[in-house]
DNA sequence: CTTGGAAAGTCAACAAGGCTGACTTAAAAT
DNA sequence: ATTTTAAGTCAGCCTTGTTGACTTTCCAAG
C-alpha cells in the first residue's frame, strides 16, 4: 500500500491525482540527483587527468558567456567565495587559458576573457555537455523541455533566478 | 545578433524552431546549475552547525527510503567508494541515526535502517526540500512537472537510469 | 571440508574545492 | 586627504571524494 499520510490533491482530473503527493516529490527529487550526476560527468572525464577540475569549467563557462565580466561579477554568478575562485583563476591565468585586462570604466576592476586554448578547452567542455542535454531534449520533446525548464525556473532561489534572468536578459538585447 | 553560427533546427514548425539551438541548450544548462543549487542549499542549511554534511543527508534519504538495503546497494546507489561511505556511515552507526542488522538471507551482508532520531533528522531535511520542490511544481503546473521528469530521465547515464528505475519499480509492487 | 571469493570494515595518504580571517595594493569616491 | 572598493594573497581548516593495502566474516563450489 502507498504511505496512507501522504497528501494526495483533492478535487482534480485523474491526471493530477498523484501531483503533490511526497512519492511523487521524492521521485523528482531522486531523479534531479541522478540527473544532476549524468550531467556533470561528461565535461569531469574529459578534465580527468588533466590539472583542472568543475571548478575550472564553471568560471570558463561563465567567461566563455560573458566575455570582459569582472572578477566580483562572476563571484557573484559562482556565489564561491574571492579566495576559492582566486586559486581557480591563478592556475587558469598562469597557464594561459584565461586573460586578465584592467577594467575599461574602473581601473580596479579586471576583466576576464577566454584565450585561443581557453576557448578551445571550454569549447571541447561544454560540447560535451551539450550532446547529453541535446539528446535529452530531442527524446523528450519541445513540450516537455518547456516543462522542465519552468520547474527548473520556478525552483531557483531568488538571487539565482535575478542572475539568470539578468544573464538571459542581456543575450536578448545582442 | 545571435550566434550566426548556430544550429538551428531546419523546417520545423515556428515553436520548434529554437528548440535545439545552442543557445537554447545553453540556458538550459545554466538553468539546472541554478536550480541545483538551490535544491541542495535547505538541508544544507539546516546541516551547517551539525557535524554532518551533504553526504549523511544522501545516505540517510535512501536508506529511509529502502528501510534495510545494504550497504553494497546503497554504494551502487550513491556511486562512492566504500571508504567514502563508510566514513559517513560509521559516524552515524556511531550516533545512533542509522543501524546496521546482520544481513537476513546472506550474514555477510548488513542491512541499514534508521533509528527514531535518525528518522526524525532525515524527515525535516527532506520536508525542507520537498517543499521548494512542491513550490516548483505548483508553479510550474503538472504539465510542465511531467516536461521535467521525462527530461530527467532522458539525461541520466544507463547506470543511474537502471537504478532509479529499479527503485521506482520496487515502490509500485509495495 | 577446504578453499576461493564476496561483503564489510579499517588505516593511511592524498586531492579538489569549499570556508574563515587577516592583510596588501591600487584606484575610485567622498 | 581620507575612506571605501576591487582584487589578490597567505595560512589554515573542513568535507567529501579518491587509491591502495589489509583483515574478518561468511557463503558456496569443488
Amino acid at each position: 500500500m502507498k504511505n496512507p499520510t501522504a497528501n494526495p490533491v483533492i478535487g482534480q482530473g485523474a491526471e493530477n491525482l498523484l501531483f503533490l503527493t511526497d512519492e511523487q516529490i521524492r521521485g523528482g527529487i531522486e531523479a534531479f540527483f541522478f540527473a544532476y550526476r549524468a550531467f556533470t560527468s561528461d565535461p569531469d572525464e574529459i578534465l580527468e587527468g588533466m590539472d583542472y577540475g568543475r571548478a575550472h569549467h564553471r568560471a570558463m563557462h561563465f567567461i566563455a558567456r560573458k566575455p570582459g565580466l569582472t572578477v566580483s561579477d562572476l563571484l557573484d554568478i559562482l556565489g564561491v567565495t574571492k579566495q576559492s575562485l582566486n586559486r581557480v583563476l591563478r592556475t587558469l591565468l598562469k597557464d594561459g587559458l584565461v586573460e586578465s585586462r584592467v577594467g575599461q570604466r574602473d581601473r580596479r576592476e579586471r576583466q576576464l576573457f577566454l584565450s585561443e586554448t581557453g576557448a578551445a578547452l571550454e569549447k571541447r567542455l561544454s560540447e560535451a555537455q551539450r550532446a547529453r542535454v541535446r539528446a535529452a531534449y530531442r527524446a523528450a520533446g519541445p513540450q516537455a523541455v518547456a516543462g522542465f525548464r519552468q520547474v527548473l525556473e520556478a525552483m531557483m532561489d531568488e538571487a539565482g533566478a535575478r542572475r539568470f534572468r539578468e544573464m538571459r536578459r542581456q543575450d536578448a538585447a545582442e
